[in-house]
DNA sequence: GTATAAATAGAAATGATTTCTATTTAATAT
DNA sequence: ATATTAAATAGAAATCATTTCTATTTATAC
């Protein structure tokens, strides 16, 4: 995996390699910190808060700001390049998700790992919406909190 | 529908009457503000914030500070008698659900309604963890965000 | 190169939620 | 009924994740 803040200043075809989206077509600048903090994701089988994102950054940027990590996670997650954990604690994750069919994620509460799910009820939701009570689905959202294979093993959860 | 906060001082019968389930078995004590919250709740159709919910405590009761409303809404959250809401706008809403058996929400973005989706992946989803991913469910959250029969049928949204 | 619109740093503000302590109250035993 | 005690509450204050603000910098198009 090549690091890819070095690349900024490179043409977007080299990123789009690593990247199977485009940031141009989000209207997005290619810049370095947002090609590190997708990298940083890229690398990841867990899911981040951006503080922890932030404490990465620092390590490469000497300069960087808290509220750029936020904006970014954001944006990408807008974007549907990233997607939202939505942890029971309330606080707010992000995982770039290598899958890139539609599915779901199973989450581990306690080591953080990020799994798929490969399963979708969106049809049936759809339809029993649509049939049953005329609305109209904006989005779904489907999270399984658990307890993955080693962390279900340990007696100390 | 009785005032259920002058009941307070009553046997708890008469508040089993309206209410299916038992403060008792949670351990918690039978207080008018704690009957008062699930009494605004039983006459909701639509999710409420806890600062509403504080909102209409305050026409009934002199001395009522939100973190008694925070406090009770977690309590009986915790004890699955209220229902929360993970609004897209990451603010907490709460919503007494009539029905019984397990099922799952479709929440109105616009005018707030909650309705019932009478379909779960439980089953699905426990066995997709169980023999692909070796994995321990929690907990599952299903919710459908979208626009009920008459709000989606309004053009101003 | 130059223009310009977007991105950023850093400080400050925001605001939902929680914590704290003294006081009050419901539940239980007498 | 009354005393006991453990839970619930008020009100103020703190917390802290997240957002906003403004001046500065930077990516991108020309």
């Amino acid at each position: 995996m090549p690091d890819l803040a070095i690349c900024a200043k490179e043409s977007d075809s080299i990123i789009m390699d690593n990247f199977p989206f485009s940031l141009r077509t989000l209207n997005l600048k290619v810049t370095p910190k947002r090609l590190a903090i997708l990298a940083i994701l890229m690398e990841e089988t867990v899911y981040l808060s951006p503080e922890e994102i932030w404490g990465k950054m620092k390590r490469r940027f000497k300069r960087i700001g808290l509220p750029t990590v936020y904006r970014n996670l954001e944006e990408l997650s807008e974007g549907n390049i990233i997607s939202k954990v939505n942890h029971p604690n309330r606080k707010l994750y992000y995982y770039l998700c290598k899958n890139q069919s539609h599915h779901h994620h199973f989450i581990c509460l306690s080591c953080r790992k990020v799994e798929d799910i490969n399963f979708c009820a969106a049809k049936k939701i759809n339809k029993e919406v649509k049939t049953k009570l005329k609305g109209k689905v904006i989005s779904h959202i489907l999270q399984v909190n658990g307890l993955c294979k080693t962390c279900s093993k340990k007696s100390d959860i």
